[in-house]
DNA sequence: GCCATTAACATTGGATCCAATGAGAGGGGA
DNA sequence: TCCCCTCTCATTGGATCCAATGTTAATGGC
C-alpha cells in the first residue's frame, strides 16, 4: 500500500499552487494528529505519498519549518516541532491580542445572519463534544471551533489580521486542544460559555467587552494548551 | 562583472541556513530598494550573482513569497510586489496593536540603561535625517529607526511578538518610509516627538499611555505609506 | 563480554537535466 | 499598413543525479 504511485489524489497543480497544497496537506495531518509529534518527516516517503518527486516536498517542508510546526536538522531530516510550554503561552498572548482586535473591529460590522451563524457554530461545537465517538468528536469540535473564530476574524475585514491569527494557529497542533474540550465536562462547559458571552457582546455592539471576552477566552485556551504541554513533558515516553 | 561566479561573498553555509541567507540577502536588497518595486527576478541570475545554483535561490524566492514580498507568477517568473494602499493600512493597523502591546508589555521589564539606548537612537536618527546625504541618511535612519522599535519588542520578552511584529514588517520595503522622513521636515519633526512621548510613557512607567502612544505613532506611519503608495500609482511609470 | 573503530546504508541537499509554458520577433496575408 | 500566425528563445519547474553527512551494525581488539 504505502508503495503505491500515488496514495493522495493531487490534482495536477505546477510551482507554487503545488507547493502550497503539500505543504498544506502535510500540515494537516500534522494538525489532526495523523501525524504525531516529534515524527520524522522523511522526503522520499512524503514524495512517493503524494506522487510527487522530492524536490516540491523539500521546498513544501521549509515553509513549514519557516512557519514554525517542523524543525529541520541539518543532514538529518525534519521532525515535527514539540512545543515548550513558555511558547505556547507567548503565542497565545499573542493571539490572544490580535483576536481580541478582530472582535472589536467585528462589532460595528456584523450582521444579524452571522450572529446567527456563530451561534449556530458554538452549539454544534457544544454537541460534538457532548457526543459519544471520540475521535469524530474531536475533528467536529475542532472545525466547529474553527469556523467561529475564524469566522470573527473575517468579519473583522482586515485580511492581514486573519493571516496573522492563522499563522499563529498554524504554528501549533490543534487536535491537543479540541481533544482537551472533548474529554474534560468543565473545560466544554466554560469554553461553551465563553463563546457565549463573545457572542453576546457582539450582539449588544459592546465593542470593549467583544475584546476584552475574546482575550480571556483565548489567553485560557492558551494556559489549558500549555498545561498540557507541562504534564505531557514530565510524563514523557509512556503511552 | 555580472558574471563574475560568486559576487557576494556567501560563507558556505548548507541547508535552512543557506536559504535563509540567501531569502536574507535578498530581501535586504528590496528593503532598501537596490531592488525596486516591480523588478522582475531572474532564478539565474540570482543563483549566478550568490555562486549557487537555482535550487536554493527558489527556495528562497517561495519563502519570500510566502511573506508577500514578492509575488510569482506560474511560470513567468517572480516581481516585487506592488503594495497595495489599503492592504498597507491594514497591515500597520495590525502592526500598530502588536506594537502597542508590546510597548505595555516593555514598561515593567525596562531598565534605565535601555531607556538611555532608545533616547540615543532617536537623536541619533534625528540626527541621520537632518544632515545633508540623503541616501546614507536614508540608510542610517532606517537603521537607527529599526533599532528602536526592535527593541522594545525585544524588551517586551516574549519572543512571538517579536517575530509577529518582524514578520509584518518585513512585507514592506522599508527605504520608502526612511525617505519620507529624511525628505520632509515636518514628518521628521513629528516622528521624532513621537518616539519622545512613548519614551517619557516608558520612563513614567504608565504602560496605557505607552500603548496608547506606540499604536498613534505606527498608524500615522501606516497611513504615510499608503498615501505615499497611492500617490505613486496615480503617477504611474514616470521616473 | 564490552567498547571502539570502521564499513555499509539511509538520507539529505546542491547541481544538473529536460519538458512545459510564455514572451517576443519575424513573416505572410488581408 | 495592420493584424495574426508561427517559430524561436528565454525562463520556469519537476525529476534525477551525485556528493556529503549522519546512522547503524558488524567486526576486531582488549
Amino acid at each position: 500500500m504505502t508503495s503505491e504511485p500515488a496514495e493522495t489524489a493531487v490534482t495536477r497543480k505546477t510551482g507554487a499552487a503545488l507547493v502550497d497544497d503539500l505543504a498544506e496537506q502535510i500540515r494537516d495531518r500534522i494538525m489532526t494528529g495523523a501525524i504525531p509529534i516529534g515524527a520524522q518527516l522523511r522526503q522520499a516517503e512524503l514524495a512517493s505519498n503524494f506522487g510527487v518527486s522530492r524536490t516540491p516536498v523539500r521546498e513544501a517542508l521549509r515553509q513549514l519549518q519557516t512557519s514554525g510546526l517542523i524543525e529541520v536538522l541539518p543532514n538529518k531530516g525534519a521532525v515535527v516541532s514539540v512545543p515548550a510550554p513558555w511558547d505556547v503561552r507567548e503565542a497565545y498572548e499573542v493571539r490572544a491580542e490580535l483576536e481580541a482586535l478582530a472582535a472589536a473591529r467585528a462589532v460595528p460590522r456584523i450582521t444579524r445572519d452571522q450572529i446567527e451563524q456563530l451561534r449556530v457554530a458554538n452549539q454544534e461545537m457544544y454537541d460534538h463534544s457532548a457526543g459519544r465517538h471520540p475521535v469524530p468528536a474531536q475533528h467536529d469540535h475542532r472545525r466547529s471551533n474553527d469556523i467561529f473564530h475564524t469566522l470573527i476574524a473575517s468579519i473583522s475585514g482586515n485580511a492581514r489580521l486573519s493571516k496573522a491569527i492563522s499563522d499563529i494557529n498554524e504554528t501549533f497542533p490543534r487536535n491537543v486542544s479540541a481533544q482537551l474540550v472533548v474529554n474534560d465536562s468543565r473545560h466544554r462547559d466554560e469554553n461553551f460559555h465563553e463563546h457565549e458571552r463573545i457572542l453576546q457582546a457582539l450582539a449588544d455592539g459592546d465593542a470593549q467587552q467583544a475584546a476584552d471576552q475574546m482575550r480571556e477566552h483565548v489567553i485560557k485556551a492558551g494556559e489549558q494548551l500549555a498545561r498540557w504541554y507541562e504534564l505531557r513533558s514530565s510524563t514523557v515516553f509512556r503511552g
